[in-house]
DNA sequence: GTCTATAGCTTGATAGAC
DNA sequence: GTCTATCAAGCTATAGAC
């Protein structure tokens, strides 16, 4: 916890929207460093190089997805509900302003295995001993979901999602 | 159809394995050059840039990819499996030394459009009236499989996508 | 068609003042 | 902690000989 720094948290939040957009490998430091309007020396203090500007700004996008997925969780009415929550939460998400490219953090090992034991969690109230086989099955779809946003079409990415995982929760 | 060349055929040989391992933008024209045994001026001479090289990786793999598809489909014995051939060629392409992150080409709008009306022809006599919707289920699916094979569990990535499309389908 | 050599630019990162 | 100014390295692409 930086003593509260308004460059740092310009820094972030304009490097999370440009390398979304871009791609991390295309977009130029001074880029990030113009848009924040923050001197370049501030940025290496910060984070030391660009990969650690990157990690952090991954750090704070997995927080906020968390968040984002507990809070749909709970506002849900019932198990089946809960279980495709993640919908809803990718909903959010994609709606929310955030960059059209923002699902690309979505593939690193440490989200993926936060996905698996959470829907394996949610889909035992729903499917019983079968839970582990639907959440495995949601997890395909999941990531298809996020892959179809990276394609012409994205709008409706989400909403489709949803239906192919509702089809196989409705097959159980 | 340029005279055979020797040259040309390393170039796109050593660009595909690292474009596909290292990303595009990561990968410089001489680490390509010095994999293929060429000297810069050939490749500018046949691709014009590094962007039409790129291109023309893409271009190749599309069609490889398409060849194995059809293939798989002719080797399939009913409806059910020249549906599911999707995930035979997938294999094939996955085992057969192609590089790990082969799959990034599939994030192409011609390819989506190519998969979309392929599924859906091939869905109907599996599912008839139901065959578009079929096919939008299984698009998210095999996208999910893409996706999945770049992470940690790559190689049970087709089985595992293969399993829900075999649950989508049997619930039709 | 292919080579060697190099131009011309952009990049990530640092030095030193305040 | 933040700034201005700058370095050293790496990149893509081209020139010119064979």
């Amino acid at each position: 916890m930086t003593p509260r720094s308004g460059a740092r948290e310009r820094l972030l939040g304009a490097a999370e929207t440009l390398f979304a957009d871009q791609g991390v490998a295309a977009t130029p430091v001074d880029q990030v460093l113009a848009r924040a309007g923050v001197a370049p020396a501030t940025l290496y203090a910060h984070f030391g190089s660009k990969a650690g500007l990157q990690a952090a700004v991954l750090d704070a996008r997995l927080a906020r997805w968390d968040a984002a997925w507990a809070a749909a969780v709970d506002a849900a009415p019932d198990d089946r509900g809960r279980l495709l929550a993640v919908f809803d939460a990718l909903d959010t998400f994609a709606r929310g302003g955030a960059p059209s490219r923002w699902c690309t953090f979505l593939a690193t090992a440490a989200d993926t295995e936060l996905l698996r034991s959470r829907l394996t969690e949610l889909a035992g109230p729903v499917a019983g001993d079968g839970a582990a086989e639907l959440a495995e099955h949601l997890l395909v779809v999941v990531s298809g979901t996020l892959a179809m946003r990276l394609r012409p079409g994205a709008d409706s990415a989400v909403a489709r999602g949803r239906a192919t995982a509702e089809a196989l929760v409705s097959s159980v």
